[in-house]
DNA sequence: CTGAAAGCGCTTACAG
DNA sequence: CTGAAAGCGCTTACAG
């Protein structure tokens, strides 16, 4: 089934079908409407690798996340393959392990595969290493904001969702919070422990060091973070979370101690995973619209491919109140 | 970068560079030596594209998923790509959604873009349709038993881990056991009301359809199950869930009755999500060895590829205990 | 508007 | 063992 069969069957040459093919070219109605039928008939689908050879389309995009099974990105890969996929094209998903040169090594991959554009969820490449990669096919990227010839960044305004988390737990007349971090290296992680000084600051509470317990974004270090708080017996009343992974690991960690969320201790977390609704309590979090930022990243992509410039924003930070955070008692 | 300047770089015919490729033919020694080095100081690599176009293998492997972001598949589809990669395959990853048509259209798709075979998660796609694509291109599938040309079928007793499940509860002196069952259309879930029925009755408990209520192996049907469950007044100790999504839902609902997880009720799921270790309390669950699912459907994929006939496995099902279950008091 | 032809980067018979 | 050549299924200048 090639585009040859289709020309012969519809009477008219090769190059013409291909034009059709590709809206390339107006044609003489007729052809078109033999073409088109020639096409219905032989249930013919044009093939995108001998497309991709010949014309530099692969009407492929290369996803770089960062591990394929990420409960926090699992959204986003979907909304990419949402929106992709009526365009026609076909997302090739890719995992960079938090690793810069892996994540080098994807793109690599990727444009032997001569994917049309790269969507990169956060990573660790450089901005340098981003912009140059800009220059050769158009990038997304999200989790930073850059500013570079054919790049397109998307980034969560995690300073504002930290302060909102915090300043929720501040009216709820908190007064010692504990404070659970993501890495350094992670920028929205920085960014978050900002939004807490931010809140702290604006309810007129002074910022205690020692309320601030490092974490790494899993539930296991979340629950050791909340052991270690424990044992250093700083009083507090209520834990924001920097992602939800680690508010789920403290809530195991409080459970064990035989303190309950939300009576004895308050708890908010960060991203509002799928799972977080269903925790027990359900917890109150910041949500981060995953989805739809996959959506959007794809929509940017779809944009820079027509040559269009996308005029794309994420949506502002949002606090979900479930049932993980009660008035502080007296 | 293509194949023709490493071949000028090494002073041989472009034949001989893709032969040393392909390891398609002896070669001289010294025009290996040649080659390679050309390769190494260029950094070529070759195009998979124009591989595929050319050869028939384009070097990627098609994987049908029912959603991307799925909390249970995550990890077999993790599985996959780490056992591809070393052997030089990428893995094309598309959503199902649980139904057939969409199913048919992915294999379509997956045809067009060339790939050497398709693996098949599970999947609503009847045996018949697997085993005509099995005549085209090699395929394995999950979760079913078949044999057919062309495909190697790899399945999970489902029985058998119900069937632990349950003895668990029995053994721990539970007599009223609810089910909550997964949808009929899931050979997976009737496998598992098999293995709790047979379970009761070696414990020469009597079957009461009353305890079984259906549920549809996400959360919110756990919920619903378990409300339904006690307003039917029906007695009950222990519940065996059919999946841990749906004994996620169902220790919310119980949670909202404040009853306790196991001092009231004793509970257990089947899965071992990544996220179960980490419920309140943690989980007691049959594991699915899902990660090396995945492992070991890109292994017989790959046997399959080098004309070898997979006798490949599946591990038998595993309880983990861990906090949701106690023994019956009196 | 439309064809014939070259070419995308490889592989693989076909001849030595 | 190794080259020259055809071909995979398309796209895109190049000429009408």
């Amino acid at each position: 089934m090639t585009i040859e069969m289709v020309a012969k069957a519809a009477g008219v040459s090769l190059s013409t079908v291909s034009r059709i093919l590709n809206g390339t070219a107006g044609v003489r109605e007729a052809k078109r409407e033999a073409v088109d039928k020639a096409i219905a008939e032989l249930g013919f689908v044009p093939n995108p690798i001998a497309r991709g050879l010949a014309g530099g389309r692969s009407m492929s995009i290369g996803v770089i996340t960062q591990a394929i099974d990420s409960p926090f990105y699992g959204a986003a890969l979907r909304g990419i393959e949402e929106t992709l996929d009526p365009a026609g094209f076909s997302p090739l998903f890719v995992s960079g392990h938090w690793n810069a040169a892996t994540e080098a090594r994807c793109i690599t991959m990727l444009h032997s595969r001569r994917v049309d554009g790269i969507i990169v969820l956060t990573g660790r490449l450089s901005d340098q290493a981003l912009a140059d990669c800009a220059l050769q096919l158009p990038v997304v990227a999200t989790g930073r904001t850059l500013s570079s010839p054919g790049l397109y960044t998307l980034n969560f305004d995690n300073f504002e969702g930290a302060r909102l988390a915090t300043q929720h737990l501040t009216d709820l007349g908190h007064k010692q919070i504990a404070f659970i971090s993501g890495e350094d290296e992670h920028p929205d992680a920085t960014e978050r422990l900002r939004g807490y000084r931010a809140a702290l600051e604006e309810a007129g509470l002074a910022f205690e060091p020692k309320l601030v317990v490092p974490g790494a974004y899993h539930e296991v270090s979340g629950m050791l973070a909340v052991e270690n708080l424990l044992s250093s017996r700083q009083p507090f009343s209520a834990i924001f979370a920097a992602n939800d992974q680690m508010a789920v690991g403290a809530a195991l960690a409080l459970h064990k101690r035989s303190l309950r969320v939300p009576d004895d201790v308050s708890l908010v977390g960060f991203d509002d995973m799928a799972s977080s609704q269903f925790s027990l309590p359900p917890l109150t979090t910041v949500h981060q619209p995953n989805y739809e930022l996959g959506q959007l990243a794809a929509q940017a992509m779809l944009q820079l491919l027509a040559g269009e410039e996308p005029q794309i924003e994420m949506p502002a930070p949002r606090l979900v109140r479930r049932d993980s955070c009660k008035r502080m008692r007296g």
